[in-house]
DNA sequence: CTATCATTTCGATAACCGTTGAAGCGTTGT
DNA sequence: ACAACGCTTCAACGGTTATCGAAATGATAG
């Protein structure tokens, strides 16, 4: 993933109506939503939920498709990811240090279920190759 | 990581210099970089780091502390963790569907080494579950 | 204690961003 | 064909943000 389209997606994401729609769309998974329905969802008047739309769009993190006489929105997910690898490239640099990397690389343990020790170190980290 | 602090985070990272000075960091690791050091290798003058580092410390990505007479400035590893978690929340709803958000909770294979398929769910994906 | 060095704060300017009402466009149903 | 509907585009405003030079702060070294 380039830079310039991380810093677009961030940019997008940086907004709170937008971080919303985002959200909304990312649980929503590939089906998507309404248009109509994202605007009733978050309580936001049509003309200004188009334009953050147009902003997501242009920021290559939702995909617009035709339904009836609505547009269905949904959330991008491999941009998404994209987006986490740019982050974390070469992270602690090299040699990396799995004690203070790990964290960034390894997935959440509080997203999972419930929080776990962290430095349950025993596998390596793909993302970082820690 | 509450909805406040993601944002302010993503706020931070969604200007070009930010971005660079927070990917610097992730990269030199938790030694971290000298103010000084930091405008050099990204030829920003002091005046405008200066101001960019504070944004970044008040979103709490990054972290000082001082040696010497220099300032040294680091990245906050658990704070960018969270960021992601946060996106990932929830991702494509109840039941969830390995099929479209395991790129979204699998750390990406283009960040390890080489490209390889991306569908072997053979072990569940601890951030969201699937 | 003074000089020096690293970094921050100040003040001002120009560019960018989010919101809104009204108007426009394409689609559906009669 | 016409009216209703869903959504987008337009034009304009008020608020925020990035940048810079100059001056101030704070810490070290001699």
């Amino acid at each position: 993933m380039e830079k310039k389209a991380v810093l677009s997606a961030l940019s997008a994401l940086s907004q709170e109506t937008r971080l919303d729609i985002f959200r909304l769309l990312v649980q929503a998974g590939p089906e998507g939503r309404a248009a109509g329905a994202i605007a009733e969802a978050l309580g936001v008047s049509p003309a200004t939920l188009s334009f953050h739309l147009t902003q997501l769009t242009h920021a290559e993190l939702i995909v617009q498709r035709r339904e009836g006489r609505s547009l269905i929105y949904s959330a991008d997910f491999d941009q998404m990811n994209g987006l986490v690898g740019f982050l974390a490239e070469n992270c602690c640099g090299r040699p990396a240090n799995p004690a203070t990397c790990a964290p960034v690389c390894a997935p959440s343990p509080e997203a999972a279920n419930g929080p776990e020790k962290a430095g349950n170190a025993t596998t390596p980290l793909p993302r970082c190759g820690c």
